[in-house]
DNA sequence: CGATCAATTGAGTCTCTTCAATACGCGTGG
DNA sequence: CCACGCGTATTGAAGAGACTCAATTGATCG
């Protein structure tokens, strides 16, 4: 057991869902990387540039967003320690998207010929890469249907699942105590409706019982009654991804 | 010059926007495939089953979508010829979506084993791989914009020129005039309206002169007039990617 | 020439937005 | 320690964009 390394973390989600032997963990921790602490809405990354380096959040939140011609904004996803932020960028020479911290974060910048490298000269970091980019896509398929065609109700249940998820699978959190590290604009942005709506959704999931509240931080009474009210599935995060000797009804069963 | 192989569209596809040597690209036409053709409306893909094939578009059209607990419709994405629709497939287990065919299609079926062979054998064929399937990620980003922050007016624009814009690159027609492969209640899935509202919205598209409907031929009189009301930037397409010696300036003037 | 599916149109309704005001929480400076 | 300021959250009232329901037209096909 070597003694703990900023991307240990990442490395940690990586194997998660692909098969990672020792060398090729021991090639990641090598890869040169400058740590940096930011301060909340430092810009990771800016659409219309050419990114130089894929960062790896260590600490903190960050999230990645759009905004349209008449400035209203979208957020497409939202990050937290142990994401990988910019593989999508080491292959695509213009960011196409701007990704900003949600707090105070520490990141790991590599440059993009080393990412490239590593996933050229090492088979399996460069697949467990693929996969994770392949996982976005993946959860941002199901926020466009979220935006697209569930009513406010459900579209922020919805979210609020999937961040509890996703926490407690990274070990940061438990899946029905947690904090939400953005405002009531930010979530508007992240679910297609405006900040006073989204107040009023709050405080009617939590007189129906589905969340406390106490500032940003959100309990869970009732998992099970969140999950139905978001219309929630988990398959989408594909967390049984990498898991060859499990057959298809087991993972149809973990809903 | 080989005779035309029924992949080859697909290899230009990807030859776009990443390099691949002759070698590379008889490499992929002798990936062992079977050639099918499907009716309009056949599944390719099923959301909760275990893909095990791959495939490329050779002709028609096909969506991807999914559907809510209480059956709402959300289409993520629309494919032409020369598409590979299921590398997202090729490292996740189960398929968290489904894809239909919107035509008549005839599709190239490849294994994934065989996929995930190749991607791991030539470097530049799994690099070219991994990056279109970055930009179908940040197509489906856009697509969360579109859904989440644009009024049904610029929305539908929006739809209308992406759809010319990938015709156009992919040589299967003039961006100005084109025929919309989907009906109104398709096209009502994808933008996240209903059918009705996409409707009047095309009938006012029409009224005011930005574009001209002949069934579902769609003609452009002015593209610039139809960007701006679809508040439309290519950039999320990454026409440019892959050209190594131009200067961010030129892509930027791409506009 | 029905039958069927897609497109079109009208009328009334509802979700979510907009505008605007107020309250709260927290850090800073006096 | 309190006052001020600022960002965030909350609340009310009115309006608008999109939806629902329902009927009609049009196109295609056996």
């Amino acid at each position: 057991m070597a003694s703990p390394h900023p991307l240990d973390r990442a490395i940690e989600r990586l194997a998660s869902h692909s098969h990672l032997d020792e060398d090729d963990r021991d090639a990641i921790r090598a890869l040169p990387h400058t740590m940096r602490n930011l301060d909340t809405a430092s810009y990771l990354v800016r659409e219309g540039e050419r990114p130089e380096y894929c960062c790896a959040l260590v600490s903190g939140f960050a999230y990645r967003h759009k905004v349209t011609g008449d400035g209203a904004r979208q957020i497409m996803s939202i990050h937290m320690p142990g994401d990988f932020i910019d593989l999508q960028n080491s292959f695509l020479d213009i960011s196409d998207h701007n990704v900003q911290s949600l707090t105070r974060v520490d990141a790991a910048f590599v440059s993009r010929p080393a990412v490239r490298e590593i996933s050229r000269e090492r088979p399996n970091v460069g697949r467990a890469m693929w996969t994770s980019t392949l996982i976005d896509a993946s959860i941002f398929r199901e926020w466009v249907m979220n935006v697209g065609r569930r009513d406010s109700f459900s579209r922020i249940a919805h979210l609020l699942c999937e961040f509890a998820m996703r926490l407690q699978r990274a070990g940061l959190a438990e899946a029905h105590a947690y904090v939400l590290p953005m405002t009531q604009e930010q979530l508007a942005d992240a679910v297609g409706l405006t900040p006073v709506h989204v107040n009023r959704v709050l405080k009617e999931l939590d007189r129906q019982g589905l969340i406390v509240r106490k500032k940003r931080a959100i309990t869970i009474p009732d998992w099970q009654k969140l999950l139905e009210a978001g219309d929630f599935s988990s398959r989408y995060l594909h967390l049984d991804q990498g898991e060859p000797h499990l057959e298809a009804g087991a993972a149809e069963r973990r809903a």
